[in-house]
DNA sequence: CTCGCGATCTGCT
DNA sequence: GCAGATCGCGAGG
């Protein structure tokens, strides 16, 4: 797995283009499952309109000022769980959101999770369809990443090629004034997993 | 305590 | 394209 330094590294942007072609594993409720992320978002700290640590530590969000290598979990739209990696060292606040995977493995529990017959591009497309699929909840709020076995990324070697990774606005944070026109969402063209948000388009 | 709203997803049109 | 689901957070009284 990922160790400690990875997630200490202080260029949150940086980590969030890494992040695309590792493996994303959880082990949870006794069920093994595994995707390679193809999607992510880097929200950066108390700079950033668009994360949530721009209003300044809530007992929500505490958890993004510890040092990198940890789980922030929250529920959105009072539905779905979000997934985010704690980055950087504590009290920067930056975390990445991941968005979409490629199953790898443990399909099967996936699609119990989802309540789906067939696998299909949507199983692990979209940060909420995420989370279900790989069993992701509030209970992991704060798991650790490097020394836990529920929750952790692996490199298998699939890391994306640089001409591959495309770079466009974050979705869903028109509210974030100038910042919501950062180029800090990323994801690996042509793959199929990558969720369809709609997202604030870069004008040319 | 109340109230507005959100880093979404799905199904219907 | 659009509304509904569903609830904790965070601000304000």
């Amino acid at each position: 797995m990922l160790d400690r330094d990875f997630y200490l590294q202080h260029d949150v942007v940086h980590v969030a283009r890494q992040l695309l072609g590792k493996v994303l594993v959880s082990n949870i409720d006794g069920r093994y499952c595994a995707g390679m992320i193809v999607e992510t978002e880097a929200y950066s700290g108390y700079r950033d309109k668009a994360c949530h640590a721009w209003k300044g530590r809530t007992n929500r969000n505490r958890i993004m000022y510890e040092n990198g290598g940890v789980a922030y979990v929250y529920l959105c739209y009072g539905i779905h769980y979000l997934f985010n990696v704690v980055t950087n060292t504590s009290d920067f606040a930056d975390v990445v959101l991941v968005r979409a995977l490629e199953p790898l493995e443990g399909v099967n529990t996936m699609l119990v999770r989802r309540e789906k017959n067939q696998p299909d591009r949507t199983l692990t497309s979209g940060p909420g369809s995420l989370s279900k699929a790989l069993g992701i909840k509030l209970a992991h709020y704060g798991t650790s990443l490097f020394e836990g076995n529920k929750l952790w990324i692996e490199d298998r070697g699939l890391s994306a090629s640089p001409r591959d990774i495309k770079a466009t606005p974050r979705i869903g944070v028109g509210y974030a004034g100038d910042d919501a026109l950062l180029p800090w969402r990323f994801y690996i063209e042509n793959n199929p997993n990558v969720s369809k948000g709609k997202f604030i388009q870069i004008a040319g």
